[in-house]
DNA sequence: ACGGATCCCTGCGGGC
DNA sequence: TGCCCGCAGGGATCCG
């Protein structure tokens, strides 16, 4: 479910309570959530004990531990994954799938509930490559990331001839973008979401990239978008960006420029919203 | 290179 | 009430 700004609000929420810990226990209560660490459940528990954590970092939807031996906690958070922070001892949340205990020189123990309803999110312990997570080597630099370089991700852009939001979810061109912030991002720029990437002229591209940046910035200074208690921070809470959507889940409601009803479309398995009058489908696009 | 389908899962709300 | 269906914010992988 979460995307950079809710992935980025559960960093954030982490960065204080983990920086410094040390790993003081570890219990897989599903093995599924711990798929991804390659040499089983009984080695994630062994491997992360007694660990120093440092710095919390991401990039894109990816969130990661960085320890004390050059490897790091990994944790993606599919489409339901949480990470909570509760009292040591704390009733276990529902779906918590993975429980760490932590202790911190200056706040004492602190346990770390990984609750995850439809487990498609994980936790693994993997080594780093370049700063970075092996098994998300491949993935593109954020919007929010320093080095991000727009221009180049333009022209990237202009090469594919892929529809726009295709490319935007492409986690290869440009990370951290899902379904609610391409929408977003699509009807901000007034683009519909099938317009071939290599159409794009350059100011258009840089002009969405920007729309991108900005609806991403604003989430995340509302907390993320929650629609219910699926998405939360570390201390259960729910973001408020879901007020200030424009086109996902509005179909039937209307366009904020233009009154037109938001339409909903099938489209690769999902859905895409948009206003039909001011993102029409392009010439020559069934 | 790209679109599309499939799989990994659980749970909800709506329609009948 | 109960059952079936569609749907859900991700992503890896395979096929054509």
């Amino acid at each position: 479910m979460p995307e950079l700004p809710e992935v980025e609000v559960v960093r954030l929420g982490l960065v204080p309570a983990v920086d410094g810990a040390t790993v003081a226990g570890v219990e897989v209560l599903d093995v599924r959530s711990v798929a991804r660490h390659l040499e089983g459940p009984r080695d994630f528990e062994a491997t992360l004990l007694g660990r120093r954590m440092r710095t919390p970092a991401r990039r894109g939807k990816f969130l990661w531990v960085p320890l004390d031996d050059e490897r790091a906690l990994s944790i993606h958070l599919g489409m339901s994954g949480q990470v909570l922070l509760r009292e040591p001892g704390a009733p276990l949340d529902r779906h918590t799938r993975v429980r760490l205990l932590l202790e911190h020189p200056l706040h004492g123990s602190l346990a770390v509930h990984f609750a995850d309803q439809r487990i498609f999110g994980s936790m693994s312990v993997r080594p780093l490559v370049g700063g970075v997570p092996d098994h998300a080597a491949h993935i593109a630099l954020d919007p929010l990331d320093a080095a991000f370089d727009a221009d180049a991700v333009v022209a990237r852009l202009r090469r594919r001839r892929q529809g726009v939001k295709a490319a935007l979810l492409d986690q290869t061109l440009v990370s951290g973008i899902g379904n609610i912030y391409a929408d977003e991002a699509l009807w901000r720029a007034r683009l519909h979401f099938l317009t071939p990437a290599e159409r794009l002229t350059r100011a258009r591209g840089r002009l969405l990239l920007a729309e991108v940046q900005g609806v991403i910035e604003r989430a995340l200074g509302e907390g993320g978008t929650s629609f219910d208690a699926q998405y939360v921070n570390v201390n259960g809470q729910s973001g408020y960006f879901s007020r200030s959507l424009q086109a996902y889940g509005q179909e039937g409601r209307p366009c904020a420029r233009c009154g037109t009803p938001i339409v909903r479309e099938a489209w690769a398995n999902r859905s895409s919203h948009r206003c039909p009058r001011c993102q029409r489908r392009p010439r020559g696009i069934a």
